[in-house]
DNA sequence: TTGTCTGGTGCAAATTTATGCACTATCCTT
DNA sequence: AAGGATAGTGCATAAATTTGCACCAGACAA
């Protein structure tokens, strides 16, 4: 198949106005498309977008390397602070950051009100976060990995 | 909102399963949930993947923090070996790789075969690809460099 | 307690996306 | 040159996801 240059010119074209613009319906980037003078219909985009392997996160569509930045709220800000996360007994877990940087992350984990969290309190680099027992200790580390992206303990 | 056990061990749920196992639809998901003692419709679960910034992928869904998708194609198998894309000329394009891989990633692109190239040739560490002329060349650099995700020189 | 207010939900409808099928242009093989 | 595969596409339709609306339960203030 060599010289389907219409096929491969938009699938380019595609990747071009994902990097640029915000494409929230296969439909949008139909559009897109046409301003640039490709004739062509929802159905193939949708084709492409399989083929090119298009991610479709936060409601957008996404090209493929392009890293998860739109971040999840705020926890996305202060992910790279975090160093560890640690269950202490069966109700207390400590969240390890760097230095003079707990504050500003127990400030997101405050504001997000976790529904197991009973309170929590911060120092320089460690953050003291209790909860009522140990299944809701259990859930908030999932939680907090998971939101923080870090490895099991 | 403090005590919503429901609604936050159901997240939590459902980051859990979209690790463990391959959900193409909501509705697979509610299933999977119900198994789980979770009692909950395909609208919730909707409006759990946006809060949870949930992500799909290859027809798939992923949690959050999952790194880059299960590559695309055979792509993603071969990228961890390539160094770098440079031009050389209007039409010959450089591709450097780890030593030795140059063979396999060349065998990778000549698979794929693209409709701007017009021929390669590799050596131990290097990869030569022709196009026929500079625009083509320059589509040809947009899909490496989004295919292996390096960036641009 | 009683009246408000708010978050979470289901239902059903609207909107989006995926796909079966048919058709065309090309490429290959003979 | 002819016949038979194949890839790419649009159309129409199916399948999947999102969303407006109404309702309900718990939190709060008076």
């Amino acid at each position: 198949m060599q010289q389907d240059l219409h096929l491969a010119d938009r699938r380019n074209a595609i990747l071009r106005l994902l990097r640029g613009s915000v494409v929230r319906r296969q439909e949008d980037l139909v559009g897109l498309l046409h301003q640039q003078g490709f004739d062509v219909t929802q159905s193939s985009v949708s084709r492409d977008m399989r083929e090119l392997g298009v991610i479709k996160a936060q409601g957008r569509y996404l090209p493929p390397g392009s890293e998860l930045s739109p971040v999840q709220g705020d926890f996305g800000a202060v992910a790279r602070f975090v160093r560890a996360v640690l269950p202490s007994g069966p109700s207390i877990t400590v969240v390890k950051t760097s230095a003079g940087a707990a504050g500003t992350v127990a400030a997101v984990l405050d504001k997000a009100d976790w529904p197991e969290v009973v309170g929590t309190i911060s120092g320089d680099d460690t953050i003291f976060i209790a909860t009522q027992d140990q299944a809701a200790q259990q859930r908030l580390i999932i939680r907090l990995q998971s939101s923080f992206r870090i490895q099991a303990a």
